[in-house]
DNA sequence: TAGGCGTGGTT
DNA sequence: TAACCAAGCCT
């Protein structure tokens, strides 16, 4: 019988992704930071931050040792910031529990937080080439075609075949040529809409191609409405310096600074009053934006407001002030870096 | 276990 | 423009 792997691999090479920067090393850390960053976000996209990343933390007992704030300023603006939580946690546990030695089996790397069964598995092929299946959304598209599978991929048993798929299939040798094939296939043959089947080295195996089900497989994400949450935003400056509050780390923009923000509308004259010693406010610029979440929209009306000779910026409880002149590279959310930038644009956070 | 968790590009 | 899409994990 065979396999197609048999296909894949030599495909792979010809025709496959091979000059991303994660592709030039082996080092398992350097891989791993790729694999998260590269979870739900693409290629494209985490170039630079990967590039960023690498450079201020090249090794795990660098991130280990970094200050939180640190980790987050350089995932600002790449989003699913439990990532960066994770990952910063992770290399805590690595650099205490396996005195920064990465760890090299399976069932170690499942144990840190951020990593489940695809990324260690991506890991352990891609790193060390070992033999463990990946599962992400590209090697699902090909195997629910490749098979025939009509169901969302997203259905517990439907996962569970499509793993058992993955693992089956398996060769011998050459995992990571195997498991970066099936990605490749998946992201540039393989795609959603129209897929380049006379292209694919796998097509005459493939279920989807011979009934010609590719239209309709993979069935798509049953959807839902997105409901709008209102939230009211005030961005409060002192001379050159900006409040802003840290997020906690359950919920959206979870160890971001973000501006004081209320579900009610506030009366922030008398907000600030009750909260800040100053001699005088002055009301500026206010707006509306909406930011549109996997699950919610959220419609942030906001309103810039300048205080006159700030007492003390060091006691606000949960709070910081930060300058005007240091927020490109902060922690923040993206909406928070765009309402700012728009700011300064208009003139009158200057 | 189904829902929470971001963002920017494309259509 | 609104909708859709893109290398998952955690609880």
């Amino acid at each position: 019988m065979s396999l197609i792997s048999d296909q894949l691999i030599p495909w792979q090479k010809k025709f496959g992704r091979n000059n991303f920067p994660w592709q030039e090393t082996k080092n398992p850390y350097l891989i791993w930071i790729s694999e998260v960053m590269l979870q739900q976000t693409q290629v494209k996209t985490v170039l630079p931050y990967y590039r960023k990343f690498i450079t201020t933390f090249p090794n795990v007992k660098s991130l280990a040792l970094a200050d939180d704030d640190d980790v987050m300023k350089l995932w600002s603006g790449l989003g699913y910031y439990a990532r960066a939580r994770n990952l910063h946690e992770s290399a805590k546990i690595i650099h205490s529990k396996f005195q920064d030695k990465f760890p090299t089996k399976l069932i170690d790397l499942l144990s840190l937080p951020g990593i489940g069964r695809s990324t260690a598995g991506a890991i352990c092929s891609l790193a060390l080439n070992q033999k463990t299946p990946i599962l992400d959304g590209n090697v699902k598209r090909v195997f629910t075609r490749l098979y025939g599978i009509k169901d969302w991929a997203g259905v517990i048993s439907v996962e569970k075949k499509l793993w058992a798929m993955a693992e089956k299939n398996l060769p011998e040798s050459k995992f990571g040529n195997y498991n970066q094939a099936l990605m490749d296939l998946g992201a540039t043959i393989c795609v959603k809409k129209e897929p380049m089947c006379s292209k694919c080295p796998i097509n005459n195996s493939c279920k989807s191609f011979l009934h010609k089900w590719t239209n309709i497989i993979p069935a798509s994400k049953p959807k839902k409405e997105k409901l709008t949450e209102v939230s009211y935003f005030y961005i409060v400056q002192s001379k050159s310096k900006f409040l802003f509050i840290k997020k906690p780390k359950k919920g959206i923009w979870g160890g971001l600074w973000s501006f004081l923000e209320s579900k009610e509308e506030l009366d922030i004259k008398q907000w600030v009053l009750n909260n800040l010693e100053v001699s005088g406010f002055r009301l500026l610029q206010n707006g509306v934006m909406t930011s549109v979440f996997t699950h919610y929209k959220l419609k942030m009306y906001y309103q810039h407001i300048k205080v006159k000779d700030l007492k003390s910026k060091e006691d606000f409880p949960g709070g910081a002030w930060h300058d005007k002149n240091r927020i490109e590279e902060g922690a923040y959310p993206a909406p928070v870096k765009k309402i700012l930038k728009k700011l300064m644009q208009d003139g009158t956070a200057l």
